[in-house]
RNA sequence: GGGCGCUUAGCUCAGCUGGUUCAGAGCGUCUGCCUUACAAGCAGAGGGUCGGGGGUUCGAAUCCCUCAGCGCCCACCA
């Protein structure tokens, strides 16, 4: 069979996948081995991949295979969330462009759409997934919004309402007047911004004299129902029991006075306006204030305004600027840094706080149930420094806000109680902005909650009929659940362990084993999480978190689609193949950092491949002779000298040994950019560079049969460590190198490495030092300019003769590496060599007329002066007594030693020197 | 305003409880090679005193203090 020289995945990795498909090789079903499983953190369900996605699922998919590998049941599920702001948005914004308003359809008409886009759009990223090479168990894919999540879903918050942890409060909330719906406090994220405080005049009533009020929302004026300031702020007590106009409105209000204010803050006077601020809000009840609130749902001047009404309220700061300069009511206008808080999902819209009445989750219970296991390392961070992320947050929680004001999402299974006839209940009240006289029940089904309403509320029995029925009926709340009162369930409900406790998968693969997920949701989504396994399982969903990093471009700038700095994961991998991306962003993600992303690091992926390739090719080409004893039919063959070829297969099956033994600790501590490198590094150097460079026969000859199968071992051994990193070359490559039946795979090939021993740490020992040596003869034929076929000879000086020249099989391999016509073992080097180190031994080429005598004399002696210094210091350390004497023993033996090993290499150098004349 | 983290070679990063992995790796750079697996390659080389300062110690990149710079998270100062 011809191979290419060139590795080109684009075909391997397509069949590869549909092979692996075809044969349900991703495929768990719970068994009698140790499970692995992992989540994956559902993306939008309507979204496109993107570098986050490939980095995080690429770690997935590292440690996925890695634990089939392993011989475990491994079991990675995928699915969507469907995200209901975002979608949401997205339908909405279609529509327009369609000429339909969200407001002119009726709620099913709206969802019909919803689904439409969600059936056209859906799931495609898992589809690029694929591309990838993501091992998902395709069959298990579920979606936030599928029947048994829904149900896990409503069945959680009926229990949690029952368990009195959900309730309904009037609360000053986060408003989104863009997707007109209330967001939790984690999903407003505060911006610096340069804007203008402006210094606003409020005239004294009946006087002359006013008052300046410094405010950066000069809009929210029409809703100022007091000034305040602090009682013992000096400046302002001609103030005290005063009343104020309010500019422009013209409204009379009163002073109050409140420790609140800060005395030093502009002019220490504060307007307020409990309405439309949370710090307001709280003055307001305090000092009985009334309530104004002048704005609309979306954003406009609303009727209870007296000026400006339908007004945007950014166009109406702008306005009421002029308006207050035009009339004198404007001191000044300074420029000014704040925050502001903008909606997560519609970055560019500022959030309004808002009084009004939604559904909360207590949190206090939950953190204290979540707090635990993570604090205890039951459940381990990684990295670490999230851990106190995590507690500060929890020790702080405020309640959830779990209703929002969309359609697309679970609606809310609670059912008010509307009156019919015209003799409504004694204090009945559904006014959403008044706390008390609601009356409402919460039930899975409408049935049920016809019932508990007649059990909690008996007077709706004796309520007159309504046209021949009951004078009452039902009505389901409008509002949907936040998306993430979906997802937190996530590792139950994809075991379905809410609706069926207990059943045989959840009991199998919960409590899973890790995820992997960006820190930016470690409250949104982790914690939860947490809390709700705690909650329903009595356990941690997951045991370790990997918390990934942001994907950079190489400048460190986030990417962004302005920036246009954001490559295209499908075009990479068009191009480098997914083998090579994904080490391309393997390399850049150092455990728990931003990774920097560089194209040039896929090429350097996808150069790897090329090399596992073409090694592959070489052991390929290689034709078996018979063994040693065997006879040497074959034409051509060189029988092995001194047991080279075994003492090469030895030490290559002993580094080996001893990498993955690194290489699986490293992947217990998830630095798997460190366990690539060192895959990386045993595959290029150790196999390639030195192993296929020993065991090599010369052109056209034939190896010993023996050689080659131990070759086919150790490369499938060394396939089996790659396959996780880089899963469709690895597969591609394993069914060349022996005949495989119909559905069987590298990938479910249970692997393991024999531990390392004693032995084996000397051999490679002795192989570095060998390697030195090769070295040393390399770079003297490098300065030399001495081309690699012409052989050379190499004398051990004195002593060195006990070093690894001495072991045949090594000293043949040193032959055959450096080039080498002969090894002589002599007491002295003579003239016309060029003698380098390894450790203390000494080794020396002849050359000659080649010997540059001045250079190489000039050269010992500078080394002899190094050495000199170094001595200096560690006579200075030894005669200090109190090193010797609070030093272990073992540093001070050590720096004998280094003492001892200087001396003897600084009289090698002075023999050189003499020999040199 | 609190909290966390970072600063080591041109770049990206390792260096755990202080002393043989102590100054490392990959990439890049330079030099020489089209050597019959691979030029997406091979061989060789150069390069940092570990952000600044101080301290503890026989000994500090490693522990402590301090200053500077950078990043992230949380917090209602208009």
């Amino acid at each position: 069979m011809e191979l290419a020289t060139k590795y080109s995945p684009a075909e391997v990795e397509a069949k590869w996948y549909e092979y692996w498909t075809k044969h349900k090789l991703f495929a768990s079903k719970p068994d009698g081995r140790e499970p692995y499983t992992i989540v994956i953190p559902p993306p939008n369900v309507t979204g496109v991949l993107h570098m986050g996605h490939m980095l995080n699922n690429t770690i997935q998919d590292i440690l996925i295979r890695k634990a089939r590998l392993d011989g475990k049941n491994a079991c990675w599920v995928p699915g969507t969330d469907h995200a209901s702001i975002a979608t949401e948005a997205k339908v909405v914004n279609r529509l327009a462009e369609q000429g339909i308003k969200k407001r002119d359809l009726t709620r099913e008409e709206f969802l019909k759409h919803a689904w439409a886009w969600t059936e056209e759009h859906g799931g495609i990223i898992l589809k690029q997934l694929r591309k990838l090479g993501a091992s998902c168990d395709w069959d298990r894919t579920a979606f936030t919004m599928d029947e048994k999540r829904s149900e896990s879903v409503l069945k959680v918050f009926c229990d949690l309402y029952d368990k009195g942890l959900i309730y309904r409060g009037l609360r000053m909330v986060n408003w989104d007047p863009k997707a007109q719906t209330v967001l939790s406090t984690e999903e407003v994220i505060y911006r610096e911004e340069k804007s203008k405080l402006y210094y606003l005049k409020y005239y004294v009533e009946g006087s002359s004299k006013y008052a300046v009020v410094a405010t950066t929302r000069p809009e929210t004026i029409m809703g100022d129902t007091a000034m305040c300031i602090n009682p013992k702020d000096p400046k302002n007590q001609w103030l005290r029991g005063q009343k104020v106009i309010v500019p422009l409105v013209g409204r009379v209000i009163p002073v109050i006075e409140d420790r609140y204010v800060d005395i030093e803050f502009g002019t220490g006077c504060l307007k307020v306006t409990p309405a439309h601020d949370v710090n307001d809000y709280q003055l307001g009840k305090t000092h009985n204030l009334e309530t104004i609130d002048i704005f609309n749902p979306d954003g406009t001047i609303s009727e209870q305004s007296p000026l400006y009404v339908g007004m945007d309220r950014m166009e109406c700061r702008k306005q009421i600027a002029k308006d207050l300069e035009a009339a004198g009511l404007l001191e000044k206008v300074e420029d000014y840094e704040n925050k502001v808080g903008y909606s997560e999902r519609n970055q560019d819209t500022a959030v309004e706080p808002r009084l009004c009445k939604q559904w909360f989750l207590s949190m206090k219970h939950m953190a204290d149930i979540a707090l635990p296991p993570v604090l205890e390392g039951k459940l381990k961070f990684h990295p670490t420094k999230y851990v106190t992320t995590y507690r500060n947050w929890l020790e702080n929680i405020q309640d959830w806000c779990i209703s929002r004001q969309l359609w697309w999402g679970h609606r809310i299974p609670a059912y008010f109680i509307k009156t019919l006839s015209n003799s409504p209940l004694k204090g009945e009240n559904n006014d959403p902005e008044k706390e008390e006289g609601e009356r409402y029940v919460v039930a899975l089904t409408e049935e049920e909650a016809y019932k508990k309403a007649l059990e909690k509320y008996p007077e709706l029995q004796s309520l007159p009929p309504f046209k021949g029925g009951p004078g009452w009926v039902l009505q389901r709340d409008e509002d949907a659940l936040d998306t993430w009162f979906s997802s937190w369930l996530w590792p139950i409900s994809l075991f379905d362990g809410i609706n069926n406790p207990g059943n045989e998968e959840i009991r199998y693969y919960y409590p899973t084993s890790d995820l992997v997920t960006g820190p930016d949701i470690i409250f949104f989504w982790v914690a939860r999480m947490i809390m709700a396994g705690e909650e329903y399982m009595g356990d941690i969903p997951f045991r370790n978190v990997y918390f990934t990093g942001i994907v950079r471009d190489k400048l460190g700038r986030k990417m962004s689609k302005s920036l246009g700095n954001s490559p295209d994961p499908l075009k990479l991998i068009e191009d480098y193949g997914a083998d090579g991306v994904r080490m391309g962003m393997m390399l850049a993600a150092p455990a728990g950092n931003d990774i920097l992303f560089d194209e040039a690091l896929c090429q350097q992926g996808a150069a790897f491949c090329n090399k596992i390739w073409n090694a592959f090719r070489l052991v390929k080409s290689l034709t078996p002779a018979l063994s040693k004893g065997e006879g040497e039919t074959s034409p051509g063959f060189t029988p092995p000298l001194e047991g080279m070829e075994e003492a090469a297969i030895r030490w290559m099956q002993a580094k080996l040994n001893a990498t993955y033994a690194e290489i699986n600790d490293l992947y217990s501590k998830y630095r798997l950019n460190e366990a690539l490198m060192s895959v990386f590094k045993l595959f290029t150097d150790e196999f390639s560079g030195w192993y296929l460079e020993m065991i090599k026969p010369a052109y056209g000859s034939p190896i010993d049969s023996k050689t080659l199968a131990a070759t086919l071992d150790i490369f499938d051994q060394l396939l089996h460590i790659i396959h996780p990193f880089m899963p469709f070359i690895t597969e591609e490559l394993w069914q060349h190198i022996a005949e495989r039946k119909e559905g069987e795979s590298l990938m479910v090939s249970v692997f393991k490495t024999a531990e390392p021993t004693e032995e084996d740490a000397k051999l490679i020992a002795q192989v570095e030092e060998m390697k030195q040596i090769v070295s040393g003869v390399r770079a003297i034929r490098q300065s030399k300019n001495i081309s690699p076929r012409e052989p050379l000879a190499l004398q051990v000086i004195g002593n060195a003769k006990e070093g690894v020249t001495s072991i045949p099989a090594l000293a043949a391999i040193i032959k055959k590496l450096a080039g080498l016509s002969q090894i002589d073992h002599i007491a002295e080097k003579g003239e016309g060599t060029q003698a380098f180190l390894v450790g203390t031994d000494e080794y020396a080429v002849p050359l000659g007329s080649l010997i540059d005598a001045d250079a190489e004399r000039e050269k010992a002696e500078t080394e002899i002066k190094r050495l000199q210094g170094f001595m200096a210091g560690i006579e200075k350390k030894l005669q200090n007594e109190r090193f010797v004497q609070n030093a272990p023993a073992q540093v001070v033996e050590l720096e004998r030693k280094k003492l001892a090993d200087a001396k003897s290499k600084i009289s090698a150098l002075e023999a050189t020197i003499k020999a040199l004349g």
